[in-house]
DNA sequence: TTCATATATATGATATTTCGTATATATTTA
DNA sequence: TAAATATATACGAAATATCATATATATGAA
């Protein structure tokens, strides 16, 4: 894993929001993202696909909908890293880490 | 320490490895990293400065010099990330720090 | 099959980043 | 003070990233 191209995977708050929420639930499906992050399935999408193109990410389809869960393969510095972030950051979660909450509960599927 | 303001800083390569190298050496000079990274002096300098106004680095002019250090400001996930990064990640570094000692030992100045 | 839902991708427009070059500033030395 | 060295910045061009919108694909249900 090229440092410089791990960082430039973190550097958008999509991007970001999305691998430090995964980080800390395990998996999530690109309907929880879109409800946690309140954005456009397109555009949660987009940036899901690259990070599985990075290797950061991959991707499992279960039904109709598609998991994210952090690749096993990632160098253990880089999962240092997202572990890191997502642990000493929480108030930059928490709006994003209860919306998630409240969607999952009171939604059906997921 | 906005989270993505800090991952766009390491984000690109002549940032990430200045960081990288300051992190390891304590403190670099603009012409240090211009010698390690082959790179030109407004490229060095241009990048340097961008770091500085986001908070990462800090400068101190000494004679004709001006040395970078990391601030003492920066968040500790901020600290371990960068010290992580940057242990885990030596044969990225070694070819510059091979480089740096080499034009440091060269040099009369710095 | 047909429909509804969940997700993925293509496309062109816009915004942002990065760069080389030229030039400015600061410091030391002659 | 003038010249030399080290560093900083301005500027427009080129490259890259991001986006909204439209459309395509995949799955399960009716």
């Amino acid at each position: 894993m090229d440092p410089v191209e791990f960082y430039k995977c973190l550097a958008e708050e999509t991007r970001l929001k999305s691998l430090l929420l995964i980080t800390l639930k395990g998996e999530l499906c690109v309907c929880d993202l879109m409800d946690a992050l309140a954005l456009s399935q397109p555009k949660v999408s987009r940036h899901l696909a690259e990070l599985r193109r990075c290797g950061l990410l991959v991707d499992e389809r279960r039904g109709k909908w598609v998991y994210y869960q952090l690749s096993k393969r990632l160098p253990s510095w880089a999962d240092k890293v997202l572990s890191e972030t997502a642990a000493k950051n929480r108030p930059y979660l928490k709006p994003h880490l209860d919306q998630l909450s409240r969607s999952q509960k009171s939604r059906a599927c997921c």
